[in-house]
DNA sequence: GCTTGACTTAGAGCGCACTCTAACCCGTAG
DNA sequence: CTACGGGTTAGAGTGCGCTCTAAGTCAAGC
């Protein structure tokens, strides 16, 4: 995580292709304490995306969790949606749209258009708190009452 | 509130004047429900933050709420750190020390500063998020599987 | 053979920031 | 006079997203 703090923004497919792709070859699929560890979560958070729905992920012969390059690709998918905020709720619907097939592309476009929207207005919100911050940091450097 | 969408960062000095002097002359403070009105709150939500110790209201003869210029601007100031999720907890102790003087400016030049930062690595990484859902809509308009 | 440690499950608990309820009070309009 | 609309209080409840617990399973190392 946070490793690409600070790089340009359009360098995102390879970064969800390294995402997919590191941590050796996963021949046979990745423990969860490895997807924890590459998509910087943890064991638990993960059990509990797949839960609710957000993720399917297979068992090996003892019953071990072991995910797939599409299910840590789902993973990392899901964090980033998590990261702007994105509710669970609005995940598990985009998740089941998925699973209907390619009919419901134009519903899925729908719901990512709006989330969008809400992320670029949440931005502008924290844009506009930020100069609210630096201008109590400034004036008077914390010293105005209010 | 959201009045300001889309506005030039810098005009915040008068967005705050404005709060503070907005809705006829105030001359004797604002009720509970004028106050909610103004910073886009609810009444419950400002009596959890007097509760809280956020902010002091006067009563007036009667029991109730009279919020004065200077509450009135407190209120702004917090919900604007709670626009940019400043935790409650820290909205406290930063209170705490506007009430125990000038002394405390360093402490509190320290806590915004220190949420500044947090604000700014927020912004990057809703960014960066941003980026994902513009992958998700422009590549096969949310057609790939992960 | 036994211990260790990483996993499994179902389900309970937590922290945060509200959000609401219940019972009561007060001032004005009809 | 009484109904109403808006306040008041203490305290309970809600929704979200985890986060943890308890009890059990499995595979490898000593």
């Amino acid at each position: 995580m946070d490793s690409h703090r600070g790089t340009d923004l359009p360098a995102l497919t390879d970064e969800l292709v390294r995402a997919c792709e590191t941590t050796r070859d996963l021949g046979d699929g990745l423990s969860i304490a490895e997807v924890a560890e590459v998509t910087g979560t943890t064991a638990y958070t993960l059990r509990y995306y797949e839960r609710v729905g957000l993720v399917d992920v297979d068992r090996d012969a003892s019953g071990w969790r072991t995910y797939s390059r599409a299910a840590l690709g789902r993973v990392v998918f899901i964090t980033k949606l998590r990261l702007s905020d994105m509710p669970i709720r609005d995940i598990q619907q985009y998740v089941e749209l998925v699973k209907l097939g390619d009919s419901t592309v134009p519903q899925r476009l729908e719901i990512m258009q709006r989330h969008r929207a809400a992320v670029q207005a949440r931005l502008e919100d924290m844009q506009w708190a930020l100069a609210v911050i630096d201008y109590k940091i400034s004036t008077y450097a914390g010293n105005c009452q209010p």
